[in-house]
DNA sequence: TTCATTATTGCAACTTTTCGCAATAGCAAA
DNA sequence: TTTGCTATTGCGAAAAGTTGCAATAATGAA
């Protein structure tokens, strides 16, 4: 497991709500793939670990988390995945032909954010994003 | 209706598939909301005019057509919303708070394109973003 | 530690979306 | 026009995800 367990019981609770056990399973299993996950594959995981644990749950938790920033979510050649939020954003640039992914920093994105505050006077959050299109070997 | 049957019949064509019935139905009914819609409301008014087309179809249908760029689809608000896609691309900026969109010209994205282009050598295909954040207002 | 409040869970039913497969129909070629 | 190929559809069933509600348990206050 890479995350601390603390940090979260402390996230969670100043973000207005409560640590419970199935908050922490379901926080394990998206760590422990270290990798995006869909819904299904952390559905899989955290009933190895605790069969009882209702399926509503894990969604309703997946997408609880998901809004408190504590995982990122986006959707993958039309399968939602999540993770654990890394400390800065972090974005995708996924091939539509080979599936390839790479990563993209969030410093691309900064003269983009910048426009839309000053322009348009909204705040984004953007904390990852996925951009599907060709890669150079499939040009 | 805004579109022109005729150039939906060649670039389905054109795309290597063929043009169906159903196909055509779904297409008016997405161009009938005029707005984003969701695959609910489509396949309400999809049964409306032709109660016989299988639910399933009218989701391939959907699928399918954004596939081939005929339509746009985006996440908003946790929804899947379709429309016709206009003849250049165009994003939005959602308040999470309020749920007011706003409208973002394609130009915005010039440079973010081209800098993933030269840098990453990946050709992006962005055509309907929608960015979440806080409006004005909402801030 | 005990209690009271109420956010969260489990459950079961429900809605939404997907799937495999046989029947149908688009369309290119004869 | 007719024919043949096969992409597309309809169907029924399954899978995926959501919901309302009563029971449970996390938290702060006593
Ligand atoms: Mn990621
Ligand atoms: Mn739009
Ligand atoms: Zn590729
Ligand atoms: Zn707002």
């Amino acid at each position: 497991m890479s995350h601390h367990t603390i940090d979260y019981i402390q996230r969670i609770r100043d973000s207005g709500h409560r640590m419970t056990h199935q908050r922490q399973i379901v926080l394990d299993a998206v760590c422990s793939f270290n990798r995006h996950a869909t819904a299904a594959e952390i559905l899989k995981r955290v009933h190895e670990i605790a069969p009882a644990i209702n399926q509503a749950t894990v969604y309703r938790t997946l997408n609880f988390l998901t809004e408190i920033h504590l995982l990122f979510s986006g959707t993958i050649d039309g399968q939602t995945i999540y993770e654990i939020a890394t400390p800065t954003p972090h974005h995708h640039l996924i091939c539509r032909k080979c599936g390839h992914i790479a990563a993209l920093p969030d410093q691309c994105f900064a003269d983009l954010i910048q426009q839309i505050k000053t322009e348009y006077q909204f705040l984004p959050e953007i904390d990852h994003w996925a951009i599907t299109g060709l890669c150079a070997d499939c040009q």
